[in-house]
DNA sequence: AATGCTTCTTGCCAAATGGCAAGTTTCGTC
DNA sequence: GACGAAACTTGCCATTTGGCAAGAAGCATT
Protein backbone atom coordinates (compact mmCIF):
# COMPACT_ATOMS: atom_id res chain seq x y z
CA UNK A 1 0.00 0.00 0.00
CA UNK A 2 2.83 2.32 0.98
CA UNK A 3 4.52 1.52 -2.23
CA UNK A 4 1.50 2.39 -4.36
CA UNK A 5 1.32 5.90 -2.51
CA UNK A 6 5.11 6.10 -2.60
CA UNK A 7 4.65 5.98 -6.44
CA UNK A 8 1.89 8.48 -7.07
CA UNK A 9 3.42 11.13 -5.01
CA UNK A 10 6.36 10.99 -7.70
CA UNK A 11 2.98 12.40 -10.42
CA UNK A 12 1.88 14.89 -7.54
CA UNK A 13 0.59 16.44 -4.73
CA UNK A 14 -1.17 14.47 -2.25
CA UNK A 15 -1.66 15.91 1.67
CA UNK A 16 -2.35 13.68 4.61
CA UNK A 17 -6.32 12.97 4.12
CA UNK A 18 -6.27 12.14 0.31
CA UNK A 19 -3.58 9.86 1.27
CA UNK A 20 -5.78 7.95 3.73
CA UNK A 21 -8.58 8.51 1.33
CA UNK A 22 -6.87 6.69 -1.39
CA UNK A 23 -5.77 3.70 1.18
CA UNK A 24 -9.54 3.55 2.17
CA UNK A 25 -10.82 2.69 -1.01
CA UNK A 26 -7.42 0.55 -2.37
CA UNK A 27 -6.99 -3.24 -0.94
CA UNK A 28 -4.44 -5.61 -1.03
CA UNK A 29 -4.78 -8.80 -3.13
CA UNK A 30 -2.37 -11.84 -3.46
CA UNK A 31 -2.37 -13.44 -6.82
CA UNK A 32 -0.58 -17.10 -6.84
CA UNK A 33 2.30 -18.14 -9.50
CA UNK A 34 0.80 -19.44 -12.89
CA UNK A 35 -2.70 -17.74 -12.03
CA UNK A 36 -4.49 -15.26 -13.94
CA UNK A 37 -5.54 -11.65 -12.94
CA UNK A 38 -7.07 -11.02 -16.00
CA UNK A 39 -8.13 -13.00 -18.99
CA UNK A 40 -9.24 -12.38 -22.80
CA UNK A 41 -13.35 -11.96 -23.08
CA UNK A 42 -13.42 -10.24 -19.87
CA UNK A 43 -13.72 -6.46 -18.87
CA UNK A 44 -11.52 -4.39 -16.88
CA UNK A 45 -13.25 -3.08 -14.19
CA UNK A 46 -10.67 -2.61 -11.53
CA UNK A 47 -7.14 -1.04 -11.46
CA UNK A 48 -4.13 -3.24 -10.19
CA UNK A 49 -0.97 -2.04 -8.88
CA UNK A 50 2.03 -4.13 -8.50
CA UNK A 51 3.76 -3.77 -5.18
CA UNK A 52 5.41 -7.36 -5.57
CA UNK A 53 6.57 -10.17 -8.28
CA UNK A 54 6.22 -10.39 -11.92
CA UNK A 55 3.44 -10.58 -14.23
CA UNK A 56 3.65 -11.76 -17.92
CA UNK A 57 0.95 -9.70 -20.85
CA UNK A 58 0.57 -12.09 -22.99
CA UNK A 59 -1.92 -13.11 -26.11
CA UNK A 60 -2.89 -15.74 -28.61
CA UNK A 61 -1.68 -15.10 -32.69
CA UNK A 62 -4.01 -16.40 -35.24
CA UNK A 63 -1.64 -19.33 -35.63
CA UNK A 64 -3.12 -20.07 -31.99
CA UNK A 65 0.43 -19.59 -30.44
CA UNK A 66 1.09 -18.31 -27.37
CA UNK A 67 3.11 -14.61 -27.61
CA UNK A 68 4.17 -12.81 -24.74
CA UNK A 69 3.92 -9.05 -25.09
CA UNK A 70 5.57 -7.39 -22.05
CA UNK A 71 6.36 -7.98 -18.14
CA UNK A 72 5.40 -5.83 -15.75
CA UNK A 73 7.46 -5.92 -12.44
CA UNK A 74 7.16 -3.84 -9.17
CA UNK A 75 5.89 -0.66 -9.03
CA UNK A 76 3.63 -0.64 -12.48
CA UNK A 77 -0.22 -0.93 -12.97
CA UNK A 78 -1.56 -3.89 -14.38
CA UNK A 79 -4.20 -2.68 -16.58
CA UNK A 80 -5.71 -3.02 -20.27
CA UNK A 81 -6.20 0.86 -20.60
CA UNK A 82 -8.70 0.08 -23.59
CA UNK A 83 -10.31 -2.36 -22.23
CA UNK A 84 -10.52 0.15 -18.74
CA UNK A 85 -11.13 3.02 -20.40
CA UNK A 86 -13.84 1.82 -23.10
CA UNK A 87 -15.86 -0.80 -20.82
CA UNK A 88 -14.78 -3.68 -23.69
CA UNK A 89 -13.76 -6.62 -23.42
CA UNK A 90 -9.83 -7.29 -23.23
CA UNK A 91 -7.85 -9.76 -25.46
CA UNK A 92 -5.48 -9.80 -23.55
CA UNK A 93 -3.99 -12.11 -20.43
CA UNK A 94 -2.10 -11.11 -17.16
CA UNK A 95 -0.12 -13.89 -15.96
CA UNK A 96 1.81 -14.05 -12.16
CA UNK A 97 5.07 -15.80 -13.10
CA UNK A 98 6.04 -15.30 -9.33
CA UNK A 99 3.53 -15.03 -6.52
CA UNK A 100 2.55 -11.63 -6.62
CA UNK A 101 0.97 -8.91 -4.32
CA UNK A 102 -1.07 -6.00 -6.09
CA UNK A 103 -3.28 -3.26 -4.59
CA UNK A 104 -6.58 -3.26 -6.14
CA UNK A 105 -9.07 0.20 -6.62
CA UNK A 106 -12.09 -0.39 -8.72
CA UNK A 107 -13.46 1.67 -10.96
CA UNK A 108 -16.36 3.27 -8.76
CA UNK A 109 -13.39 4.01 -6.80
CA UNK A 110 -11.19 5.62 -8.98
CA UNK A 111 -14.12 7.91 -9.92
CA UNK A 112 -14.62 9.11 -6.55
CA UNK A 113 -11.31 9.75 -5.82
CA UNK A 114 -11.26 11.72 -9.38
CA UNK A 115 -14.28 13.72 -8.27
CA UNK A 116 -12.71 13.94 -4.50
CA UNK A 117 -9.41 14.90 -5.25
CA UNK A 118 -7.73 17.62 -7.22
CA UNK A 119 -4.95 16.73 -9.66
CA UNK A 120 -6.17 12.73 -9.57
CA UNK A 121 -6.80 12.90 -13.25
CA UNK A 122 -3.57 14.36 -13.46
CA UNK A 123 -1.56 12.00 -11.84
CA UNK A 124 -3.08 9.25 -13.27
CA UNK A 125 -2.95 10.68 -16.74
CA UNK A 126 0.45 10.70 -16.30
CA UNK A 127 1.39 7.43 -15.00
CA UNK A 128 -0.68 6.05 -17.88
CA UNK A 129 1.04 7.92 -20.76
CA UNK A 130 4.12 6.99 -18.91
CA UNK A 131 3.73 3.46 -18.72
CA UNK A 132 2.88 3.35 -22.62
CA UNK A 133 5.79 5.21 -23.33
CA UNK A 134 7.93 2.83 -21.59
CA UNK A 135 6.49 0.05 -23.30
CA UNK A 136 6.73 1.72 -26.91
CA UNK A 137 10.56 2.37 -26.26
CA UNK A 138 10.99 -0.92 -24.28
CA UNK A 139 9.67 -2.93 -27.42
CA UNK A 140 10.75 -0.81 -30.19
CA UNK A 141 14.55 -1.31 -30.31
CA UNK A 142 14.18 -4.36 -30.14
CA UNK A 143 13.12 -4.82 -33.80
CA UNK A 144 16.17 -3.16 -35.11
CA UNK A 145 18.22 -5.38 -32.62
CA UNK A 146 19.49 -9.94 -33.27
CA UNK A 147 18.62 -11.84 -30.55
CA UNK A 148 21.61 -11.81 -28.44
CA UNK A 149 21.34 -8.09 -28.35
CA UNK A 150 17.63 -7.92 -27.38
CA UNK A 151 18.67 -10.55 -24.53
CA UNK A 152 21.53 -8.86 -23.00
CA UNK A 153 19.59 -5.45 -23.26
CA UNK A 154 16.87 -7.82 -21.56
CA UNK A 155 19.17 -8.64 -18.51
CA UNK A 156 20.54 -4.97 -18.60
CA UNK A 157 17.20 -3.57 -17.82
CA UNK A 158 15.79 -6.55 -15.75
CA UNK A 159 18.89 -7.93 -13.71
CA UNK A 160 17.26 -9.72 -11.38
CA UNK A 161 14.43 -10.80 -13.51
CA UNK A 162 15.86 -12.64 -15.86
CA UNK A 163 16.70 -16.14 -13.46
CA UNK A 164 12.82 -15.66 -12.35
CA UNK A 165 11.50 -16.04 -16.01
CA UNK A 166 10.69 -19.35 -17.44
CA UNK A 167 12.66 -19.36 -20.86
CA UNK A 168 9.75 -20.23 -22.64
CA UNK A 169 8.11 -16.52 -21.82
CA UNK A 170 11.21 -14.94 -22.17
CA UNK A 171 12.04 -16.11 -25.70
CA UNK A 172 8.06 -15.68 -26.38
CA UNK A 173 9.05 -11.97 -25.64
CA UNK A 174 12.56 -11.53 -27.23
CA UNK A 175 10.49 -12.93 -30.41
CA UNK A 176 13.25 -16.56 -30.82
CA UNK A 177 12.25 -19.79 -29.85
CA UNK A 178 13.34 -21.15 -26.24
CA UNK A 179 15.68 -23.43 -28.53
CA UNK A 180 17.26 -20.46 -29.69
CA UNK A 181 17.46 -18.75 -26.39
CA UNK A 182 19.20 -21.32 -24.72
CA UNK A 183 22.30 -21.63 -27.53
CA UNK A 184 22.69 -17.64 -27.23
CA UNK A 185 23.14 -18.20 -23.85
CA UNK A 186 25.41 -20.67 -23.86
CA UNK A 187 27.47 -18.59 -25.87
CA UNK A 188 27.56 -15.54 -23.99
CA UNK A 189 28.84 -17.61 -20.98
CA UNK A 190 31.66 -18.90 -22.88
CA UNK B 1 -8.64 22.21 -40.01
CA UNK B 2 -11.66 20.25 -40.32
CA UNK B 3 -10.22 17.30 -40.06
CA UNK B 4 -9.00 18.30 -36.88
CA UNK B 5 -12.24 19.47 -35.20
CA UNK B 6 -14.17 15.88 -36.94
CA UNK B 7 -11.12 13.76 -34.77
CA UNK B 8 -11.70 15.96 -31.65
CA UNK B 9 -15.47 15.00 -31.95
CA UNK B 10 -14.65 11.49 -32.22
CA UNK B 11 -13.38 11.24 -28.29
CA UNK B 12 -15.81 14.08 -26.77
CA UNK B 13 -18.65 16.62 -27.37
CA UNK B 14 -17.65 20.36 -28.77
CA UNK B 15 -20.04 23.16 -28.68
CA UNK B 16 -19.83 25.49 -32.39
CA UNK B 17 -18.68 28.34 -30.05
CA UNK B 18 -15.85 26.31 -28.87
CA UNK B 19 -15.25 24.80 -32.15
CA UNK B 20 -14.65 28.14 -33.01
CA UNK B 21 -12.10 28.81 -30.10
CA UNK B 22 -9.99 25.85 -31.20
CA UNK B 23 -9.96 27.30 -34.51
CA UNK B 24 -8.99 30.68 -33.63
CA UNK B 25 -5.84 28.78 -31.55
CA UNK B 26 -4.02 26.65 -34.29
CA UNK B 27 -2.60 27.39 -37.43
CA UNK B 28 -1.73 25.17 -40.94
CA UNK B 29 1.51 24.95 -41.76
CA UNK B 30 3.07 23.01 -44.92
CA UNK B 31 6.05 20.89 -44.57
CA UNK B 32 8.40 19.91 -47.34
CA UNK B 33 9.31 16.41 -47.89
CA UNK B 34 12.59 15.36 -46.37
CA UNK B 35 12.51 18.56 -44.09
CA UNK B 36 12.04 18.13 -40.26
CA UNK B 37 9.26 18.61 -38.24
CA UNK B 38 11.04 17.99 -35.42
CA UNK B 39 14.91 16.84 -34.15
CA UNK B 40 16.35 15.48 -31.31
CA UNK B 41 17.77 18.27 -28.91
CA UNK B 42 15.00 20.76 -29.60
CA UNK B 43 12.10 20.47 -26.88
CA UNK B 44 8.89 20.31 -27.98
CA UNK B 45 6.69 23.57 -27.53
CA UNK B 46 3.69 22.65 -29.91
CA UNK B 47 1.41 20.09 -30.74
CA UNK B 48 0.93 18.95 -34.41
CA UNK B 49 -1.77 16.70 -36.21
CA UNK B 50 -0.86 15.54 -39.32
CA UNK B 51 -4.00 16.60 -42.11
CA UNK B 52 -2.23 15.43 -45.61
CA UNK B 53 1.15 13.34 -45.88
CA UNK B 54 3.00 10.88 -43.98
CA UNK B 55 5.72 11.59 -41.57
CA UNK B 56 8.59 9.09 -40.06
CA UNK B 57 8.92 9.07 -36.33
CA UNK B 58 13.55 8.19 -36.30
CA UNK B 59 16.43 8.19 -34.45
CA UNK B 60 20.13 6.99 -34.04
CA UNK B 61 20.98 4.16 -32.30
CA UNK B 62 24.43 3.77 -30.18
CA UNK B 63 25.92 1.85 -33.72
CA UNK B 64 25.18 5.35 -35.25
CA UNK B 65 22.41 3.58 -37.12
CA UNK B 66 19.72 5.24 -38.58
CA UNK B 67 16.18 3.33 -37.01
CA UNK B 68 12.40 4.19 -38.43
CA UNK B 69 10.57 3.68 -35.07
CA UNK B 70 7.08 4.08 -36.56
CA UNK B 71 5.39 6.01 -39.46
CA UNK B 72 2.42 8.04 -39.10
CA UNK B 73 -0.41 8.82 -41.41
CA UNK B 74 -2.96 11.63 -41.61
CA UNK B 75 -5.09 12.16 -38.57
CA UNK B 76 -2.59 11.66 -36.19
CA UNK B 77 -0.55 13.97 -33.45
CA UNK B 78 3.35 14.51 -34.30
CA UNK B 79 4.66 15.11 -31.07
CA UNK B 80 7.32 13.38 -28.39
CA UNK B 81 4.86 13.67 -25.74
CA UNK B 82 7.64 12.98 -22.89
CA UNK B 83 9.42 16.02 -24.68
CA UNK B 84 6.02 17.70 -24.52
CA UNK B 85 4.88 17.28 -21.48
CA UNK B 86 8.11 17.08 -19.10
CA UNK B 87 9.48 20.14 -21.56
CA UNK B 88 12.71 17.74 -21.95
CA UNK B 89 14.93 17.61 -25.21
CA UNK B 90 13.11 14.97 -28.09
CA UNK B 91 16.06 12.59 -29.09
CA UNK B 92 13.97 11.82 -32.39
CA UNK B 93 13.56 13.11 -35.60
CA UNK B 94 10.19 14.10 -37.39
CA UNK B 95 10.97 13.91 -41.07
CA UNK B 96 8.44 14.43 -43.86
CA UNK B 97 8.44 11.94 -46.18
CA UNK B 98 5.84 13.49 -48.36
CA UNK B 99 5.01 16.92 -48.67
CA UNK B 100 2.63 17.43 -45.61
CA UNK B 101 0.27 19.74 -44.23
CA UNK B 102 0.11 20.42 -39.98
CA UNK B 103 -2.26 21.94 -37.73
CA UNK B 104 -0.17 23.15 -34.75
CA UNK B 105 -1.59 24.29 -31.36
CA UNK B 106 1.32 25.78 -29.53
CA UNK B 107 1.72 24.93 -26.09
CA UNK B 108 0.37 28.43 -23.97
CA UNK B 109 -2.76 27.80 -26.39
CA UNK B 110 -2.81 24.11 -25.20
CA UNK B 111 -3.26 25.25 -21.75
CA UNK B 112 -5.63 27.92 -22.73
CA UNK B 113 -7.90 25.46 -24.00
CA UNK B 114 -7.70 23.31 -21.16
CA UNK B 115 -8.75 26.24 -18.68
CA UNK B 116 -11.15 27.39 -21.30
CA UNK B 117 -13.30 23.77 -22.55
CA UNK B 118 -14.26 21.89 -20.16
CA UNK B 119 -13.95 18.35 -20.80
CA UNK B 120 -10.73 19.58 -23.25
CA UNK B 121 -8.37 17.20 -21.35
CA UNK B 122 -10.43 14.45 -21.46
CA UNK B 123 -10.24 14.05 -25.25
CA UNK B 124 -6.69 14.93 -25.31
CA UNK B 125 -6.03 12.24 -22.52
CA UNK B 126 -7.79 9.77 -24.55
CA UNK B 127 -6.60 10.70 -27.78
CA UNK B 128 -2.89 10.32 -26.04
CA UNK B 129 -3.83 6.98 -24.82
CA UNK B 130 -4.72 5.92 -27.73
CA UNK B 131 -1.98 7.13 -29.65
CA UNK B 132 0.16 5.24 -27.76
CA UNK B 133 -1.66 2.05 -27.26
CA UNK B 134 -1.95 1.96 -31.67
CA UNK B 135 1.75 2.12 -31.37
CA UNK B 136 2.37 -0.68 -28.67
CA UNK B 137 0.00 -3.04 -30.57
CA UNK B 138 1.28 -2.39 -33.81
CA UNK B 139 4.96 -2.82 -33.02
CA UNK B 140 4.85 -5.67 -30.59
CA UNK B 141 3.04 -8.78 -32.72
CA UNK B 142 6.25 -7.89 -35.16
CA UNK B 143 8.82 -9.36 -33.16
CA UNK B 144 7.15 -12.72 -33.24
CA UNK B 145 6.32 -12.58 -37.01
CA UNK B 146 8.84 -13.21 -39.79
CA UNK B 147 10.22 -10.23 -42.23
CA UNK B 148 7.63 -11.40 -45.09
CA UNK B 149 4.73 -11.18 -42.69
CA UNK B 150 6.21 -7.74 -41.13
CA UNK B 151 5.81 -6.67 -44.94
CA UNK B 152 2.45 -8.26 -45.41
CA UNK B 153 0.96 -7.11 -42.32
CA UNK B 154 1.99 -3.41 -43.12
CA UNK B 155 0.96 -3.42 -46.57
CA UNK B 156 -2.61 -4.70 -45.29
CA UNK B 157 -2.65 -1.62 -42.57
CA UNK B 158 -0.95 1.35 -45.16
CA UNK B 159 -2.03 -0.14 -48.53
CA UNK B 160 -1.42 3.26 -50.06
CA UNK B 161 1.40 3.82 -48.34
CA UNK B 162 4.35 1.29 -48.63
CA UNK B 163 4.46 2.77 -51.95
CA UNK B 164 4.82 6.40 -51.05
CA UNK B 165 8.04 5.33 -48.12
CA UNK B 166 11.52 4.78 -49.64
CA UNK B 167 12.20 1.80 -49.53
CA UNK B 168 15.24 2.26 -47.24
CA UNK B 169 13.11 3.94 -44.40
CA UNK B 170 10.67 1.22 -44.77
CA UNK B 171 13.15 -1.61 -44.28
CA UNK B 172 14.45 -0.28 -41.01
CA UNK B 173 10.94 -0.16 -39.49
CA UNK B 174 10.57 -3.87 -40.21
CA UNK B 175 13.83 -4.32 -39.06
CA UNK B 176 15.26 -6.14 -41.65
CA UNK B 177 18.02 -4.34 -44.60
CA UNK B 178 16.71 -2.89 -47.85
CA UNK B 179 18.51 -6.09 -49.44
CA UNK B 180 16.56 -8.14 -47.61
CA UNK B 181 13.38 -6.27 -48.10
CA UNK B 182 13.78 -6.46 -51.82
CA UNK B 183 14.39 -9.73 -52.26
CA UNK B 184 11.14 -10.61 -49.76
CA UNK B 185 9.29 -8.19 -52.58
CA UNK B 186 10.39 -10.53 -55.75
CA UNK B 187 9.38 -13.44 -53.88
CA UNK B 188 5.99 -12.07 -53.38
CA UNK B 189 5.43 -10.80 -56.94
CA UNK B 190 6.49 -14.47 -58.37
C1' DA C 1 14.45 -41.40 -2.47
C1' DA C 2 11.49 -42.67 -6.57
C1' DT C 3 8.39 -41.22 -10.01
C1' DG C 4 6.69 -38.63 -13.63
C1' DC C 5 6.14 -34.18 -15.81
C1' DT C 6 7.88 -30.12 -17.51
C1' DT C 7 11.65 -27.38 -18.91
C1' DC C 8 16.06 -26.90 -20.74
C1' DT C 9 19.99 -28.36 -23.69
C1' DT C 10 22.16 -30.21 -27.73
C1' DG C 11 22.89 -32.00 -32.49
C1' DC C 12 21.63 -32.08 -37.15
C1' DC C 13 20.05 -29.86 -41.04
C1' DA C 14 17.00 -26.42 -43.52
C1' DA C 15 15.42 -21.80 -44.07
C1' DA C 16 15.84 -16.92 -43.38
C1' DT C 17 18.55 -12.93 -43.22
C1' DG C 18 22.82 -10.11 -43.51
C1' DG C 19 27.19 -8.27 -45.75
C1' DC C 20 29.33 -6.95 -49.62
C1' DA C 21 29.84 -5.66 -54.29
C1' DA C 22 28.36 -5.01 -58.96
C1' DG C 23 24.85 -3.87 -62.02
C1' DT C 24 20.41 -1.52 -62.97
C1' DT C 25 16.89 1.76 -62.38
C1' DT C 26 14.93 5.99 -60.79
C1' DC C 27 14.89 10.75 -60.10
C1' DG C 28 16.21 15.41 -59.76
C1' DT C 29 19.24 18.98 -61.72
C1' DC C 30 21.27 21.25 -65.14
C1' DG D 1 17.73 15.20 -73.18
C1' DA D 2 22.32 14.35 -70.59
C1' DC D 3 24.36 13.76 -66.35
C1' DG D 4 25.20 12.30 -61.74
C1' DA D 5 23.65 10.85 -57.32
C1' DA D 6 20.82 8.04 -54.81
C1' DA D 7 17.90 4.11 -54.49
C1' DC D 8 16.85 -0.43 -55.83
C1' DT D 9 18.00 -5.21 -57.50
C1' DT D 10 20.70 -9.26 -57.84
C1' DG D 11 24.37 -12.79 -57.01
C1' DC D 12 27.49 -14.98 -53.91
C1' DC D 13 28.47 -16.60 -49.56
C1' DA D 14 28.59 -16.26 -44.30
C1' DT D 15 25.86 -15.97 -40.22
C1' DT D 16 21.74 -16.33 -37.66
C1' DT D 17 17.67 -18.57 -36.49
C1' DG D 18 14.15 -22.23 -36.82
C1' DG D 19 12.34 -27.11 -36.78
C1' DC D 20 12.59 -31.41 -35.08
C1' DA D 21 13.93 -34.96 -32.06
C1' DA D 22 16.58 -37.04 -28.42
C1' DG D 23 18.72 -36.63 -24.22
C1' DA D 24 19.61 -34.17 -19.66
C1' DA D 25 18.23 -31.54 -15.87
C1' DG D 26 15.01 -29.47 -12.75
C1' DC D 27 10.96 -29.73 -9.90
C1' DA D 28 6.85 -31.16 -7.69
C1' DT D 29 4.18 -35.04 -5.76
C1' DT D 30 4.13 -39.14 -3.52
Amino acid sequence: MEKLINYLLQFGQLNPHQIELIKSKAITIKLARDHFYFEAGKVQREVAFLTEGIIRICYYNRDGDEITKYFLDENNFVVDVNSYTLQIPTVEYAQAITNCELVIISRENMQELSMTIIGWDAIINKITVKGMADKVNRISPMLAEDATERYLNFMKKFPNLAHRIPQLYLASFLGITPTSLSRIRRQISE
